[in-house]
DNA sequence: TCTGGGGTCCTAGGACCC
DNA sequence: TCTGGGGTCCTAGGACCC
């Protein structure tokens, strides 16, 4: 058991892309209507329904039109990510008032260790105090998430919306854990939860009973139902680490096309494009990259991946570009597509390329030196007395 | 109903080396 | 002579999340 209990707040910007709408255009407040799409292409998805819009089925992930079809009136607001960025930022920063160990979880959630804040002030005033300043400040509505683990919390967080605050402990978890449906558990999606379902398993609660183990092990690796079982059961990580996620270990771009395109060199014109803004942030974010890959969808939806790993980390447009042509060339045979996409993977930081360097050296090294270590050591296991004659002579 | 775009993490197999 | 096991890197794909 563990001696000190911390207190994690996992919080959560409510319909945090319809609240952002909602400061900028006032108007839009206690109306129905959806943040994303293409309008223009009539093609896209919800990214986020108002709560207006919730109340009459529209939810994130429906097709613009199906949501159209419920409600004809319905306010469609494209997508703004610049204005996304701005008020993360401030949802951030206001956070830090209150403690400096955070990890950005998203760009609309934040895991914070309240415990040290906490020793003079109760939890719960403290989530109240961050809710109402939220709002008061930047009207951003949160529910906040109260437990002794990231991943209690991040549940906690989610049982009361919007503008909820939740308490979870560890003796909660069989009252308020256990009786949700076992899709709603975070990490299970929605191609695990049907094959849960399948055999039973209706609840969180259900999936931590012993006499069911076999049976989840036919759907799932024993790893990872010991990984589930450890969250449940609010054994797994308490430590947040604020330096996760500052550096991506990838970045891509693509893009939808509006139809099934088979002209190779139009394709490519768009694999060009792509690279371009995927290497441009890369500089501007000052990293470098080993990998680099396309993507293609075929008019199926069959998705298709190939990469290359260079030789070293560069930014050097045209060993990207050399390795895209030569990738394309190889894989890319007159197929209709449907999207397309380039991505970086391996990705550093720039400074680090140095170290990195520096360290391979050194246990490149080490390696040989071990290596040269070892074959004097046969040799003295052969002959010792020659060799420790020949040591002798020399010192 | 024809289906976004940006990520993280995990797994598994093959190649290669020791 | 045959066989083996472990470690690391690369590639591809899958599941999941916001």
């Amino acid at each position: 058991m563990k001696n000190n209990i911390k207190i994690i707040f996992h919080i959560d910007l409510n319909a945090f892309f319809a609240s952002c709408a909602v400061i900028k255009e006032p108007y839009l407040k206690d109306k129905a209507f959806v943040v994303g799409g293409s309008s223009t292409f009539r093609r896209g998805v919800v990214s986020t329904a108002s709560y207006e819009a919730r109340k009459l089925g529209i939810h994130s992930a429906m097709n613009i039109n199906d949501a159209m079809r419920i409600f004809p009136k319905l306010i469609i607001v494209p997508l703004q990510f610049g204005l996304y960025q701005k008020y993360s930022k401030l949802f951030f920063a206001f956070l830090k008032q209150y403690s400096p160990i955070i990890l950005e979880g998203s760009i609309d959630e934040a895991y914070v260790d309240m415990t040290e804040p906490s020793l003079t002030k109760h939890p719960l005033e403290l989530a109240k105090e961050i809710q109402e300043g939220l709002m008061r400040e930047h009207q951003l509505p949160c529910s906040i998430g109260i437990a002794p683990t990231l991943f209690l919390a991040k549940m906690a967080s989610d049982m009361q919306k919007p503008l909820g605050i939740t308490v979870l402990r560890r003796k909660d978890i069989v009252s308020k854990l256990f009786p949700l449906p076992i899709r709603e558990m975070y990490g299970i999606g929605k191609k695990t939860y049907p094959k849960l379902e399948a055999i039973g398993i209706q609840t969180i609660g259900a999936f931590t009973k012993p006499e069911h183990k076999d049976q989840i092990l036919s759907v799932m690796s024993e790893s990872s139902y010991h990984s589930y079982l450890d969250h449940i059961m609010g054994r797994s990580s308490d430590f947040i680490d604020p330096k996760r996620y500052a550096i991506p270990k990838s970045i891509s771009n693509e893009t939808t096309l509006n139809y099934a395109m088979d002209e190779s060199d139009a394709i490519f014109s768009i694999l060009v494009d792509m690279l371009q803004t995927t290497h441009e942030r890369l500089v501007k974010e000052e990293l470098v990259a080993k990998t680099i890959g396309i993507k293609l969808k075929d008019s199926e939806f069959i998705t298709t991946n190939r990469s290359q790993t260079l030789t070293d980390y560069t930014d050097d447009y045209q060993s990207f570009f050399d390795a895209m042509e030569s990738l394309f060339e190889e894989n890319y045979h007159g197929e209709p597509m449907r999207l397309v996409g380039v991505f970086f993977n391996s990705v550093i930081l720039k400074k680090d390329l140095k170290k990195d360097f520096n360290l391979f050296t050194y246990q490149e090294l080490t390696r040989r030196e071990e290596q040269i270590y070892k074959t004097i050591r046969k040799i003295n296991d052969k002959y010792p007395k020659s060799i420790s004659q020949g040591i002798k002579k020399t010192s």
